[in-house]
RNA sequence: GUAUGACCGGCACUAGA
């Protein structure tokens, strides 16, 4: 059994599910016992490559075979659901559960409905889990937070903020750095600031999202002698400043009209080998266009497609929004049609 | 070994008004 269930997991780390679940369907079933760790594993894999459908036949068959999936397999197939934006067969799959819940088991429904901005659904999601008998967790609480935040609802998150340390929990460092974002993107960065202070006076060093959190709000602020001093700090702290950083500080000089210390800026990124996203460049590209310099975006297109980093429907956007402005709506044409080719959907 | 592990929450880009 271990050795079995060991070649799985090594299969699924090496992304190959299909083979895994084959070795488990064929080979397994004649040597040993097919149990609940080695479906649990295959699961696991197809779920994180995003194929649910495939994860939710593994658990038929499982059950065809006799063996009732747990708990942690039906967290996986709601966790996943949830994260394809399927949130329809999320709850109905949950609604067929007749075993205990555990946490893993609701608080993903909750954090969905809450990214789907749907808070009076959510609440209400969280009141009837606790009618049967659950608690909610720090993390129910940090995702209904989350989402009142990022609708704008301030008054509504403090009041949720001071329930939560009434019922006793202690804040940790996931909560405070979605407060300091929250804040940040509602225009106040001074409190987000203040948060960011009182969070490492609770003793939580921060992380490099809080980092980053805290630097986007002070770049978008256009504050930015405060964020090159958080940026310093950051590097101080030992944190790694990933390319979702360097975004948010190139966002920042950019809508500053720093243009030309974004560029720089860019090409020291690059050098000191961080790979930039399709984010990174829409950043740049939307840059250049919204100062008139269409060519400039134009040859970043390019680079980006050299790069083999694969344009998103924003990079579209931007180009097609840059061209029109320009007149040159052939060109624009093209690129939209690039763009179907591509299978993105116009928005 | 009423242990332990696995599954949950936080960060970057585009339009119009």
């Amino acid at each position: 059994k271990f050795t079995c269930s060991g070649l799985l997991n090594i299969f699924v780390k090496a992304g190959k599910n299909c083979e895994a679940y084959k070795l488990l369907r064929e080979e397994f079933a004649a040597i040993c016992q097919p149990d609940l760790v080695m479906y649990r594993t295959v699961v696991f894999g197809f779920c994180n490559a995003g194929e649910i459908k495939v994860a939710c036949d593994v658990v038929s068959d499982m059950k065809a075979s006799g063996l009732e999936p747990d708990i942690v397999i039906h967290n996986l197939i709601i966790r996943e659901l949830c994260a394809s934006g399927n949130l329809v067969d999320a709850f109905a799959y949950f609604d067929t559960l007749e075993v205990e819940l555990t946490h893993y088991t609701f608080n993903p429904l909750v954090a969905a409905l809450c990214k789907a901005e749907r808070m009076e659904e959510a609440f209400g999601f969280t009141k009837k889990i606790v009618e049967r008998g659950y608690s909610p967790t720090l993390v129910t609480y940090t995702s209904l937070l989350d989402g009142l935040l990022k609708l704008g609802r301030l008054d509504e998150a403090l009041v949720l903020v001071d329930e939560v340390v009434a019922r006793g929990f202690v804040l940790d460092a996931v909560t405070y750095t979605s407060i300091i974002d929250g804040l940040c993107k509602l225009g106040k960065v001074e409190e987000g600031c203040d948060k960011f202070h009182e969070m490492r006076s609770c003793g939580y060093e921060p992380d490099a999202i809080a980092y980053n959190a805290l630097i986007d709000g002070l770049m978008k602020a256009k504050l930015i002698p405060q964020a090159q001093r958080v940026y310093r700090q950051m590097l101080q702290s030992g944190c790694v400043v990933s390319i979702m950083t360097c975004t948010s500080i190139l966002d920042g000089l950019c809508k500053a009209g720093m243009l030309q210390e974004a560029y720089v800026t860019f090409l020291a990124m690059e050098d000191r080998g961080c790979i930039s996203t399709a984010v990174t460049y829409n950043v740049l590209m939307d840059g250049f266009i919204s100062k008139g310099k269409l060519s400039a975006a134009v040859e970043l297109f390019r680079q980006m497609l050299d790069r083999g980093c694969e344009p998103t429907l924003v990079s579209y956007n931007i180009m097609i929004r840059g061209l029109c402005q320009a007149r040159k709506l052939a060109k624009a044409y093209f690129y939209f049609e690039k763009m179907l080719q591509r299978r993105l959907r116009p928005d």
